[in-house]
DNA sequence: ACCGAACTGGACTTGACAGTCCAATTCCGC
DNA sequence: GCGGAATTGGACTGTCAAGTCCAGTTCGGT
C-alpha cells in the first residue's frame, strides 16, 4: 500500500483510546507473530473491533505496523526506566544489565519487540525501516549520553567513543536477544551484556572489570 | 502445515538438481523478501519450475523453508571459510573479521540470510526454531573450537571460557548485521566485531588489545 | 432537543496464495 | 526398443486477507 500515512483530524476521547487500542493489541500480536502472520482480522478478533474501526483510524495495514514501530519504540525504552534515562556509571550500567535479563526473563524470550520488527521490515518497506532505525538511534544515543556522562566525569577515558560505545552495547543486545529467542535460553543475553559491560569497562579510568 | 518433512525418495541426478535450484532461488529470495513475503509462484517465477516441480520435492512450503534454513546455514558457514574453520590465534580471528566485513559490505547490509530467518519463524514454527538454533550452535560451536584450540595454545588463558566467547562473538556478529541491516550501514558491524575481538583480547595472556 | 461529526458494525468484493489434480514428456534400466 | 518411474506443465479449487461500502449508533456543541 503506498498511501502516505495521513496524521490523524482531531479525534475525541474516546477515538483516541480506541485508536491506542488498536496499536497497542496489533503490537502484542506482532510481536508475538510477526508483521506479515497478523492479520486485520486476527487484531479485531483479539481486541473487538470492527473493520471499519480499523480504516477508520488507519489508511492500511502498513500504517497501522508503522505506528506500531512507534509504539514498541516507546515501549521497550520506557521498560528500560529509569536505568537507561540515568545512566552515569559503570555500576548504574550493570543495574540497567540486570533489568535487562529480568525483563527478557519475563516475557519469555521472545526476541526484541523493535529488533524482530526491524529484521523483518527492513529490506522492503522502506518508511519501516527508517523508523526502526530511528528507534535503534534513539536507543543506542540514550547509551551514549550515558557514556559521555560518564566520560565528563573522568569515568571514561577521554579517547573513548561515546557513540561507538553506544552501538556497540546495543549490538550486544540485540545479537543476544535474538540468540536467546532462537535457543529458548536467557544465556546468550547474559553473555552478550557482559561482554557489552566488559567492553565500556575497557574504557573506565581505573581499569576495573 | 503439519506434515513431517518426508527424506527425498532416491533422486536422479537431473531431479537432484532441480531439487537444490529450487532451494538455492527460494533462499535467495526468503533472503531478500522473508519468508511469509515470498510466495510459491514467486519462487516458480523466478527459477522457471512448475508448481509440480515444487510439490514432487516438498510436501509443502514449510518443508521448502526448512531446506532453505539448513542450506543458508552452510552457505553462510562456507562464506567465513577458510578463515572460520581454521581460527587458532587472534591475527586469525582478526582476518576472519576483515572477512565478514567485506561479505557484509559486498552483499549490501541486507542482513544475516541464518539470523533473519531465525528472528521470523522462531515464536511460530518450532522445527524451524529448532533448525536455526542448530545452526547458531554450529556457528558458535566453530568459534568456540578456535578458542579452545588458543587456549591449548596459552594464547588464551585457563579461566576463559570458550563456550561463552562462542556466544559473546557471535551476539555481536548478529546484532550488527542486524543493526547494519537497518541503517543500511557497515558501522554497526564494523564496532559489534572490534567489541568482539576486544573481549577475546581480554582473556589473552598478553593481554594485547 | 436536535443535528452533524465521530465512531462503530459487519456484509461484501477482489485478488493472492497454498495446495490438488490430471496429463504429457523425458530418460534410464532391462 | 520398450516400459515404467521420475520429472515437468499448468489448470483448477478453496481459503485467506486487505480493503470497500453502506448504514446504524453515540455523543457533544449549539
Amino acid at each position: 500500500m503506498s498511501k502516505t500515512p495521513t496524521p490523524p483530524p482531531a479525534l475525541t476521547r474516546r477515538g483516541a483510546a480506541t485508536r491506542a487500542r488498536i496499536i497497542e493489541t496489533a503490537a502484542d500480536l506482532i510481536h508475538a507473530h510477526g508483521a506479515e502472520r497478523t492479520s486485520l482480522d486476527d487484531v479485531m478478533e483479539a481486541g473487538g473491533f470492527s473493520k471499519s474501526q480499523l480504516y477508520h483510524y488507519f489508511s492500511d495495514k502498513n500504517a497501522l505496523v508503522l505506528e506500531v514501530i512507534r509504539f514498541q519504540t516507546e515501549r521497550v525504552l520506557a521498560a528500560q526506566d529509569p536505568h537507561l534515562g540515568t545512566l552515569d556509571s559503570l555500576y548504574a550500567l550493570r543495574r540497567w544489565r540486570d533489568a535487562l535479563l529480568a525483563i527478557n526473563a519475563a516475557g519469555g524470550t521472545t526476541g526484541c519487540p523493535l529488533g524482530s520488527l526491524a529484521s523483518e521490515v527492513s529490506n522492503d518497506f522502506e518508511t519501516a525501516r527508517l523508523d526502526c532505525a530511528a528507534g535503534f538511534a534513539k536507543w543506542s544515543g540514550l547509551l551514549e549520553l550515558g557514556f559521555a556522562r560518564m566520560q565528563a566525569r573522568g569515568e571514561i577515558g577521554p579517547s573513548a567513543d561515546p557513540h561507538s560505545l553506544g552501538i556497540a552495547v546495543l549490538s550486544a543486545v540485540q545479537g543476544g536477544l535474538l540468540l536467546a529467542k532462537t535457543a529458548r535460553s536467557g544465556e546468550p543475553l547474559r553473555i552478550a551484556l557482559d561482554m557489552a559491560i566488559a567492553e565500556v569497562a575497557r574504557h573506565t579510568t581505573t581499569g576495573a572489570a
